[in-house]
DNA sequence: TCTGGGGTCCTAGGACCC
DNA sequence: TCTGGGGTCCTAGGACCC
């Protein structure tokens, strides 16, 4: 744990474009579409574009289909996580090297809790030892907290460093609409709207009490604390410990046939069971979640009668928790989640 | 824009208990 | 014998993030 004078946020740019670009040269300066079964004529969504491919307006999360057609050019690549997960690991080790706490927030980006002066040559540091020793590009962002650090970072991109502190807050941040800060999303955003809150500077100048009594007594004001450019500094190197696990499928083609819904169901518990397994920690709750088309989602879930790791016993609560489902109409996705009790 | 997969955290209502 | 208030667990759903 650190509560050193400042907190850098690092992450790499296009990362998982990039990684695809560092195992296949030939693509470099090419449009490169990242995500799904890499064939845009089925169901998946962009994971990354790479910048070429971002100029025709394509973009993370943005279905394979549409890609395409924005971009009849681009390269469609299937995504490959033991690939990334692989390189990340490579990354955070460069990173583990500084004389910092690491904190890894993802496969593509880490805070550091740095004690320094010169919070700008560190950065600098940073970014040459990652592109020296893995090739790749990252931005770094400054900031007094892990809030402004991740800001900052947005700012920095692509390659770059930026510092936004409470000293130059109110300036970058004030006009921006709220769902620029972290942990503020477009449902947000429309129902500050409703309160007349358009920008980040009215947010934070909002009654507390009227913010609570819109999003509930902790979400209403911290959303004002975000405003304020203030957030949490406690960057910690302890592993990451997940609270559940879960698998999921979209089918290609919706399903309505009950026989081979539960033959689906049944794979998926099995790939939940052994990641469970492979936790070593036995799982609490089950949890089944149905997609119907077109696109409204359902989850049931039950708490085991005592925490358990045993695959039969897990197949057969995720078989009761779909049996409570009304299948009246197609599905397009399956998913099993298993949570680990409380210890 | 016909909308993946893997996560976390918060809210809210009802059950149940004291 | 018509009724309080607090605490905690269970469940479903929503919002957000990478």
């Amino acid at each position: 744990m650190s509560t050193a004078d400042w907190v850098l946020h690092v992450d790499l740019d296009q990362f998982i474009a990039a990684v695809e670009i560092a195992r296949h040269p030939e693509l470099r300066g090419r449009p490169v579409v990242v995500g799904g079964t890499g064939d845009p004529t089925q169901r998946g969504v962009v994971a990354t574009a790479s910048y070429e491919a971002r100029e025709c307006g394509v973009h993370s999360g943005m279905p394979l289909r549409t890609a395409a057609r924005r971009c009849p050019d681009a390269v469609f690549v299937a995504s490959d996580a033991s690939a990334y997960e692989e390189v990340s690991e490579r990354v955070m080790a460069v990173l583990r090297e500084f004389p910092v706490v690491v904190e890894v927030a993802g496969w593509d980006e880490a805070f550091l809790g740095v004690g320094t002066d010169d919070p700008e040559a560190l950065a600098r540091e940073v970014r040459r030892a990652v592109a020296d020793r893995t090739g790749l590009s990252c931005a770094v962002g400054i900031g007094d907290n892990k809030h402004t650090a991740k800001l900052a970072t947005g700012f920095a991109k692509p390659g770059g460093v930026y510092r936004l502190t409470r000293h130059n807050w109110v300036d970058v941040m004030g006009e921006r609409p709220p769902d620029a800060l972290w942990g503020v999303g477009a449902r947000t955003r429309d129902r500050l709207a409703e309160h007349g809150i358009t920008t980040v500077g009215e947010l934070a100048a909002a009654d507390p009490g009227e913010l609570a009594a819109e999003f509930g007594p902790t979400l209403g004001p911290y959303f004002r604390v975000l405003a304020h450019g203030m957030g949490d500094r406690e960057v910690t190197a302890t592993p990451y410990v997940p609270k559940s696990r879960s698998r999921e499928t979209t089918f290609q083609h919706n399903v309505h046939d009950p026989g081979e819904l539960r033959a689906h169901l049944a794979r998926l518990v099995e790939r939940v069971a052994d990641d469970v397994a492979a936790e070593g920690r036995p799982a609490a709750r089950v949890a089944v979640k149905v997609r119907f088309a077109p696109f409204v989602t359902r989850t049931r879930s039950v708490t085991l009668p005592s925490p358990t790791m045993d695959v039969e016993v897990l197949s057969r609560a995720a078989e009761e928790v779909f049996g409570r489902f009304t299948v009246d109409r197609p599905v397009r996705l399956l998913g099993v989640r298993a949570e680990f009790g409380r210890e």
